[in-house]
Order: C-alpha cells, then structure tokens, then sequence
RNA sequence: GGGCGAGUACCCAAGUGGCCAACGGGGGCAGACUGUAAAUCUGCUGGCAUAGCCUUCGGGGGUUCGAAUCCCUCCUCGCCCA
C-alpha cells in the first residue's frame, strides 16, 4: 500500500494523553511535518512477555507508523545484560545471555502482531547486542565516555536515590547503563537515521542522555546534528490502583500468560472513569467516535457500551479479529451460563478458559457433588460445599444444582465434559474418559 | 543480667474456671439487588459421619469433675533498668 504523506502526530497524541516530556516541542513538530523519519523506542527484555504497560509505546510506534513515520523497535538484547536502574531501587540479578535472547525472541512476536495490523511503512525491529556486544571497551571510554559528565550522571534521580541509600548502592555496571542506551540512540542516528527516541516517563533522563550524546560527538567533528526525544506519561487508574494488575496478576501480552479470553475481561472490567482514558490511549479510534461513544455510555452507563468497544478494539489491536469475537462468545456464553445448547468446537473453545480435571467415567454414575466440588478445588470442605449448594451458588452445566445432587451419565455434555460453576465466576470443567 | 507487659482463628481484637468453636471489627467467600460495577442488605467464614462428635486460644507439664481462663516451666515479642 502507498505510504501516506508524513505528518506531524504529535497532536494526536497530545488529545489521548500520550504526550508528557518533550525536549523541543516546536522542533519536533516541524520535523514531523518536514519529512518522513525515523522513530524509535526501546524494550527491556526482563520478561519473556511484554506487559500492558509496555502497549504505550507499542500504541504510540503505531501512531508514528499510521502518520507516514518509520517506526524502529529495538529490543534491549545487550542492555538487558545490564540492566536500567530507572525505577528500581535494588541492584539487579544479571540474567543470562541464553535468557535474555529467550526473552527477546519471546517478545517479537507482540511487536509483529500489533505494528502489523497497523497501515503505514513497514517497521522494523533492531536488537542492540547486534552492536553492543562488539564494542570494546576502550572505544567506549574513549569515543562515549568522554562526552559524560559524571556529576551530570549522578543528579539522575534513579542514581542519586541509590546514592544515598546506605543499604542499596548501586554498582558501576547499571551506573554505565545511561551510557550504553544513549549510545543505543547515537548508533541509530549514525547508522539508520533514527532522530527520534520516545519511551515512557521514567526514560526521560535516558532519552536526553542520548540526545546530548548526538549533539557532542556531531560537535567533535565540527558538525550539528539535532536529535529529539519525547515520553508518555505513566497510565494511572481513578482509583489510584496500579494499572494493568487483577487479582491473578499482571495482564500480559502474550496469550500463553494471558489468554485473549482474559485480556478482553480486563477490558470490559475497568471504570467508567479508566475508560475515557483507555479508549483514547489504547485504540485508534477517532477523537469524534470516542465522544459520540462517551455521550452514548452517559446516557446508558449500565449498557457498559464504551467498555465493550474498548474490550473489542484492543484484543482486537493484540490478538487480531478472530481470537476477539472467540474471547466475546466465550465471556457471553460463560456470564450467562448457558453452555449447555453450545455445539461440541464452540465449548470446547469456550472451555478453554477455564480450569480442568480428568475423570475416570467408571466413577461417574451415582458421584456425589459435594465430593467433586471439593475434587476440583470449587469449595475446601464438605461443609462449605454443602453450604455452596444451600445457597444455590453452585451449578451443573448452566442448570442450578439442587441439595443431594449426585451425578449421572445424563450430565454429559458430548459424552465427555461436565462443566460446574460456584458463583459468578468460578468455573471448572472435568473431562470424563 | 534485673523488672514489667504481651502472645487468642487469615489480620486486628474481646474473653480471665463451666452458658466458649470462642463477642466485635477487617478481610475473604456466597446470596439478593445491579452494569460481570460501586454502594447496600443477608448468610457463611476449624473439621467431620452435622441438633452429635473431634481438634483449636505460643510449646510442654500440672491442678480440677471441668481450663483460652489457675499453677509450673520453656520459647517468642515489646517496654523499662543495668
């Protein structure tokens, strides 16, 4: 497809709140404005997974993608061998070169998945140990190190609070971190023409780092180069809770740590308050639908119509059309119950979701309930089983279990699978062989 | 080393010889309502063979018909003195 014309996205931007600290606004929108560029940002591979809040700048890569901009990931393959400082307050485990390169690997799939879907110039993605790795020491000292100041480094926040904390110093390894990702910036600058750099908040002092290194070293050579930088700000909930954490834990996004099924109820759960916010930042969607949508949820919020969208437009955004509409029949289906009149392909998926046991069939007939729920972890005692049933909280297939229920060959669905529910929400399957 | 005080169920905390499986609050779970929400209301919150039995009040031992409750001892924590 043709490459729309470049423009500036900053704009943009700035209306879904994604814009915080920018070196030089004016300079930035112009040089958007003035031409195609390159813009890049950085990943850590800590994890072999990315979490929600790394989906920021994966959003925003798409937005300079979507504005006619070439969009670079670069994976932290030899900087994760270090480790960034910024936001933590203890030293770090080293990690393994093998792991680091699992993590990576791990992790570009998310980048495929989500830029892919996205018009625009083709992106690409870059792993520093493909340069890191083959410096040499001197070099650095020599061509980087020299444009350092160490008192500079030192009024870093994430440096200046190790400092000074007597129980956690920090070592001279992730003090040099700021040094290798401002060369990260300088060896795109050189080598691909990289001239932008984004990240999130806490990267602000990095970003800068390398945008002064560029800046220095062009200075050395008698010449001018003029590098930007900007950072989203960190997304924070109405609640003051930490974003992207439910009670399982972090929301992921890859769908063997959070599956498309989960990653859509995340989305479905948040607050009227989150939502005008995450609608803004976490899907394409217009300024003009946004607020056409807000109007329509104001008027029904129990329709939970803005919430819905968002569910659809970002598991969409991660795990494509398909596995969306797959996450929403199984959420309809699982809310209400009704899985009995499902076909054999579509409970299957639907069960999917949820946890299982196996079952021996010979001990099916004549079962009691309050054994099984106890069996597959529904209740922790024949009490509160007895007490789950009385309730009327527990049911077999959908159909509410009556008190002295014991199971038969009847409750089969497709002659293998018996599903139980207690309460709204915790569900579990037993396969029968 | 000496003196005082405290240790109760997931957490806080009442109980100071039988009416104690142990008040109350928090948290959790479930039900009603609802928007798969919030708020509210209700129930449950040691186990089981459930109108009864078993195990629990820091550990062990003792007194007693009977102890979380009294005595001895040990352990842990807090405060004060050295």
């Amino acid at each position: 497809m043709p490459a729309p014309d470049p423009t500036d996205f900053l704009p943009e931007l700035e209306w879904r709140n994604l814009l915080k600290d920018v070196t030089d606004r004016e300079g930035l929108s112009e040089h958007f404005s003035t031409g195609r560029r390159r813009i890049y940002s950085g990943f850590d591979p800590t994890a072999d997974s990315l979490t929600i809040g790394n989906l920021v700048p994966i959003m925003m890569l798409a937005h300079a993608k979507r504005a006619g901009h070439d969009a670079v990931v670069l994976m932290g393959g030899g900087t994760g061998l270090i480790g960034d400082p910024s936001g933590k307050s203890a030293e770090r485990q080293l990690q393994t070169s093998e792991t680091v390169e699992r993590h990576v690997a791990a992790q570009k799939p998310i980048f495929q998945s989500v830029l892919g879907q996205v018009d625009g110039p083709a992106h690409t993605i870059v792993n520093n140990a493909d340069w890191l790795t083959k410096l040499s020491y001197i070099e650095v000292l020599r061509d980087v190190g020299k444009h350092f100041s160490v008192n500079v480094m030192m009024q870093k926040d994430s440096v200046k609070s190790r400092l000074q904390d007597r129980e956690q110093g920090i070592s001279y390894t992730e003090f040099s971190y700021m040094i290798l990702q401002a060369y990260d910036f300088l060896h795109l600058y050189r080598d691909a023409g990289v001239t932008v750099q984004f990240g999130g908040s806490d990267q602000y002092g990095n970003i800068v780092a390398g945008t002064d290194l560029i800046r220095r070293d062009a200075f050395t050579r008698h010449d001018e180069a003029e590098t930007y930088g900007f950072t989203a700000p960190l997304i924070t909930k109405a609640d003051g809770g930490k974003f992207g954490k439910t009670e399982s834990g972090a929301v992921w996004l890859t769908a063997d740590r959070t599956s498309p099924y989960a990653y859509y109820q995340f989305w479905l759960n948040c607050s009227d308050e989150d939502v005008k916010n995450f609608l803004r930042v976490f899907t394409f969607m217009t300024k003009d639908e946004i607020e056409t949508l807000e109007a329509e949820h104001a008027k029904a919020p129990g329709k939970r119509e803005a919430q819905r969208t968002l569910a659809r437009a970002a598991t969409t955004i991660l795990h494509g059309e398909a596995e969306m509409l797959q996450a929403e029949a199984a959420g309809k289906a699982l809310f209400s119950g009704d899985i009995a009149s499902l076909n054999e392909t579509t409970l299957r998926e639907v069960l999917g979701e949820v946890p299982s046991s196996e079952h021996s069939k010979a001990s099916l007939e004549g079962a009691d309930l309050i054994d099984l729920l106890i069996e597959t972890g529904l209740a922790t005692s024949k009490r509160e089983a007895r007490e789950f049933i009385a309730n009327g909280s527990v049911s077999i297939n959908g159909a509410k279990a009556e008190e002295g229920r014991t199971m038969r060959s009847a409750d089969l669905l497709h002659g293998s699978v018996i599903a139980l529910r207690r309460g709204k929400k915790a569900w579990h399957v037993t396969r029968w062989a």
